[in-house]
DNA sequence: GCAAGGTC
């Protein structure tokens, strides 16, 4: 007889299985467990991939609407899902007790209790719950020594939260479907808790930069000549409202030499940063490299399963000393472009990274394993690695330290300012070295009293500036700041937005295109909830009293289901106009997302991606077809075309980029089959 | 065909 010990993922598991004891590992129905077998316990233990089961439409019937009716059932479609499940189950017919081991969270309450409950055979109750907030070998076998009762309040309320997601997200969702089907067209859409939100920020900011009126405003900025070194400074209101008043002292000061009034001289500390979290690795990899935050987990799960770093979807930003520094550290010293920065390292008395406050139930921040890279890594692979690599000798390093110099000068009675900023002693940066960002700018020397030859004064008009677009990782940041999503779903919901041609990306970061305004609309006026973070809010605190045994799961979602219904109702009454509504941004998105250029033929239309009625195959055409113009282009059918806006200088055609896959390199063609250019090619 | 949440 044995303790069938469940977990929620294989790193998981093996880590468990060390910290108990000697383990073996055995294939069991084609997955691995571990069996841990000594004169105290006798433990086997299996893991599940994630979540094994989720929620069902019961009718599985997509034209029903309102659905309503669910069901927990086994996540179909992933055969390893299943395999893991017929193994569970085998193991859990003779074992005599069960501890549930999964991540200590929300989502892992319910993980444990699926198992334990359909696989296992109702066996939640007598389970007894292994609490840890890392998996460090000390933590594992504390929790084994004091195992809990279950917590149903955690796991009802987890539950909870899938199903109010499932009846809000399914529904609303639906019922854009079938808006835009009532006018005879059929496009794919949808909304959610999250989603609705995240465009909705997007929106937000959207009508900030189209509603912004740039006001004027005057900077006067002077230069002035010490030794023969110019230096400039700025009057002391960086922003002067009037031309007359900028006027006035350009007028005082011209050709008046300034004297030093006074200076300031500060060093001030800068610590190292600290270990990447998920979010901040992929905020970082995305202003230095422009990598989306979707495509930055996926190359992060690359390197996790070759063992290159330690798992990524963490929000940890610890590293405790469990982790061994030591072992990681000798590692990476063999990888020839390391040595010389560990070895710098090494000279230290004592190890201690830099820390942040975020912490995880499962996992440390992420760090490099030390393991040198067996194959390869590709272009992208190896810049996140070494990304990766320094941000974690970084945190080790000593603090920086910079000076500041700010030196006000007087020129007949008006203020203006310079400052100084070196770095003194760049500490943690020289680990951190092509990735650091920090301006020094230098002052020649100066004391005060010192007389300063005015060598030009100007002013210069500047107006104000409307908000920034976010970009994908700002508006990540933005989703963290609010708290809606989590960390490895996050970059999923974004992707899923651009998916839908809600977002769509332009110069300077991510713009809501017509269908995303179109949707926001609607469910501004009809179902408000969902397009606001509140919903989250009122989520929490109900699930919160969920968890804790002062609300019934089933009276909350009733009440969720009351105002879903009242929402469907107004929704269905103007189902056809939502409907039109969503169809004339569609339109506008995809007109606009065709149009390459110019007609170099007729010089009237525009040349657009059309498709074929008869082959279905897309190709280029002129506007002003109907008025005669018989300009066409072939176009490649596979990849996506890119307009670039640019016209070919041989020929004046336009030119297309094409991207045959993610993150491979743009094909750049004239699409004119007569061009000059591809004469010379073939000749 | 729809959500958000795990993980590979």
């Amino acid at each position: 007889m044995y303790t069938l010990v469940v977990c929620e993922k294989p790193a998981a598991a093996r880590r468990i299985a060390q910290a108990l004891g000697e383990s073996t590992e055995l294939r069991h129905g084609g997955i691995s467990i571990f069996e841990v077998k000594n004169s105290a316990h006798h433990y086997k233990i299996c893991t599940a991939l994630g979540h094994l089961y989720g929620l069902n439409d019961v009718t599985k019937n997509k034209s029903v609407y309102p659905v309503l009716d669910l069901e927990w059932a086994p996540v179909a479609k992933n055969p390893q899902v299943i395999r893991a499940i017929n193994a569970i189950s085998e193991l859990a017919k003779d074992a005599s007790s069960f501890v549930h081991a999964c991540d200590y969270d929300q989502e892992g309450e319910v993980i444990g209790h699926s198992i334990l409950q359909y696989a296992c055979g109702d066996k939640y109750a007598e389970a007894l719950r292994a609490k840890f907030s890392t998996l460090t070998d000390e933590e594992i076998r504390d929790s084994f020594t004091n195992l809990a009762k279950p917590n149903w309040g955690l796991a009802e309320a987890g539950r909870s939260r899938h199903m109010l997601d499932f009846i809000y997200g399914v529904n609303l969702s639906r019922a854009l479907i079938r808006s835009f089907k009532s006018i005879g067209r059929y496009r794919n859409l949808s909304i959610g808790r999250v989603q609705g939100p995240t465009l909705a920020f997007a929106v937000n900011r959207e009508m900030e930069i189209r509603l912004h009126i740039p006001d004027p405003y005057w900077i006067i900025t002077a230069e002035f000549d010490k030794d023969g070194q110019i230096f400039s400074a700025q009057y002391e209101k960086p922003k002067v409202d009037k031309p007359a008043e900028a006027k006035a002292i350009i007028d005082a000061c011209v050709g008046r030499n300034g004297t030093v009034n006074n200076i300031s001289d500060k060093e001030s500390m800068l610590p190292p940063p600290v270990p990447f979290n998920i979010g901040d690795l992929q905020r970082e990899a995305y202003n230095l490299f422009k990598l989306s935050p979707g495509y930055t987990l996926a190359i992060a799960e690359k390197l996790y399963l070759q063992a290159l770093i330690s798992y990524p979807r963490t929000s940890s930003q610890k590293l405790p000393s469990s982790i061994g520094y030591d072992k990681i550290i000798s590692g990476l010293s063999k990888i020839g472009k390391y040595s010389q920065l560990v070895s710098m390292l090494l000279s230290k008395e004592k190890l201690v990274p830099n820390e942040g406050r975020m912490t995880d139930p499962a996992h440390p921040a992420i760090y490099p394993t030390g393991v040198v890279p067996r194959h390869k890594l590709s272009g992208l692979e190896l810049r996140v690695y070494d990304l990766i690599v320094r941000r974690f000798l970084a945190a080790f390093g000593d603090t920086a330290v910079s000076r500041h110099i700010n030196v006000t000068i007087d020129v007949s009675g008006y203020i203006f300012k310079a400052g100084g900023m070196t770095l003194t002693y760049e500490g943690w940066m020289v680990l951190y070295k092509p990735y650091v960002r920090f301006n020094q700018r230098k002052l020649p020397k100066l004391h005060k009293g010192d007389l300063l030859r005015n060598w030009s004064i100007e002013m210069e008009e500047k107006f104000t500036q409307p908000p920034y677009r976010y970009n994908q990782a700002s508006i990540l940041a933005k989703m963290e700041q609010e708290k809606i999503g989590t960390k490895a779903t996050r970059a999923d919901i974004i992707s899923t937005l651009f998916k839908r041609n809600y977002l769509a990306a332009c110069k300077g970061g991510l713009e809501v295109t017509d269908l995303g305004f179109a949707v926001i609309d609607s469910m501004r006026e009809f179902a408000p909830s969902i397009v606001s973070t509140n919903m989250t809010r009122l989520m929490e605190e109900q699930l919160a009293n969920v968890e804790q045994g002062s609300a019934h799961s089933m009276s909350v979602i009733e009440q969720a289901v009351d105002r879903l219904l009242e929402s469907l109702a107004s929704f269905i009454e103007k189902e056809d106009d939502i409907g039109a509504q969503i169809n004339s941004a569609v339109s506008a998105d995809t007109a606009q997302a065709s149009v390459l250029g110019q007609c170099p033929l007729c010089k009237k239309g525009q040349l657009c991606i059309v498709r074929s009625r008869t082959t279905q195959k897309r190709f280029v055409g002129c506007s002003n077809y109907v008025g005669g113009c018989k300009a066409t282009a072939p176009l490649p059918q596979k990849g996506s075309i890119r307009i670039t806006g640019k016209a070919c200088l041989e020929c004046s055609w336009p030119l297309i980029g094409v991207v045959f896959a993610r993150g491979t390199k743009q094909w750049r063609i004239c699409i004119n089959t007569h061009c000059i250019s591809k004469k010379r090619d073939t000749t």
